[in-house]
DNA sequence: GGCCACGGGAGCAACC
DNA sequence: CGGTTGCTCCCGTGGC
């Protein structure tokens, strides 16, 4: 194999594992300082490690494009103040899957002899201000993940997000979320059960008609779970508890809540935006 | 009678 | 400093 070969490659390769990270990343990032930062350093890192990128068109085009918008990000007030997907074309866009764990990436995640080892790529929770405190719901989603907890918690069909709590240790999740939060008195089963009650009003959760069973709203589900909503026709069913069966996600706010479509609208145009590559053009910004 | 679901309502702490 | 949010805690009720 000729070096050259052999450093375009490795090129190709860094570009899309930063550009991997970058969509991962500007999803979850609040700060957009901290943002154009760390991509300035893997911007760095890049250069560092690639001479005579002049050669390497077009990932070089693209990469410049990227570069350039990254400095024209507005803030997206619609949600977790994230910036705005620059309006780039990449050829190779599902490529950069391959550089991110399947599944869900919590900031705590953590490997074990159980479960194979996972890169965090989300920036760590901040104490104190700025940072949300953790929801029910993404806590238990993180289980949902967690190898170590599949003894308390488990997918129904994770396709459309449904759980269930298994019965017999359904008190030692509830007990170790207490401790998660930090709660003086030891937590249930029956007051979490309360806590994911109210979820119904909001529609981020749903009962159904199923012993110790619930539904995550397909939405909340994508943005938990970026990686799947990438990339793929992923088509989410509701279930209905008058043994309707399930329902298409359009039909979800017309029964639950008020947690609708829209309000993750902007993020979730934003996440199929910057995956539909045609060419390398970046539009004028 | 035990388990689970449901919901009202008060309270609390962090955050805005 | 008051309002909001997201639980937390307790309780009564009802279905299976």
């Amino acid at each position: 194999m000729m070096l050259n070969d052999l450093i375009r490659r490795n090129y190709v390769k860094m570009f899309h594992t930063v550009r991997g990270f970058f969509q991962i990343y500007k999803m979850s990032c609040t700060d957009q300082d901290i943002l154009s930062q760390q991509f300035q350093d893997a911007n760095e890192v890049i250069q560092q490690h690639s001479d005579g990128r002049q050669h390497y068109q077009p990932e070089y085009k693209c990469y410049e494009n990227f570069n350039n918008h990254q400095m024209h990000f507005r803030p997206n007030p619609n949600y977790y103040s994230a910036p705005e997907a620059p309006i780039l074309s990449w050829n190779e866009m599902p490529n950069w899957a391959h550089t991110i764990p399947e599944g869900p990436v919590p900031h705590n995640y953590t490997s074990s002899p159980e479960n194979q080892p996972v890169y965090s790529i989300f920036p760590p929770p901040r104490s104190g201000k700025g940072r949300k405190k953790l929801r029910l719901y993404e806590y238990l989603h993180e289980a949902l993940y967690d190898t170590n907890m599949s003894d308390s918690i488990q997918w129904v069909d994770k396709g459309n997000g449904t759980f269930q709590f298994v019965s017999k240790n359904k008190e030692k999740l509830a007990e170790r979320w207490g401790k998660r939060k930090g709660n003086r008195k030891t937590m249930t089963y029956q007051k979490m059960a309360r806590a994911l009650r109210n979820y119904s009003r909001t529609g981020e959760i749903i009962k159904i008609r199923r012993k110790l069973t619930y539904q995550f709203n397909p939405v909340v589900l994508q943005r938990l779970n970026p990686a799947h909503a990438m990339g793929r026709d992923t088509v989410y069913y509701q279930y209905i508890p008058t043994e309707q069966g399930y329902y298409n996600v359009d039909n979800w706010q017309n029964t639950y809540g008020n947690y609708t479509c829209e309000t993750e609208y902007d993020l979730n145009l934003s996440v199929f935006q910057s995956q539909v590559p045609n060419d390398c053009v970046a539009e004028p910004s």
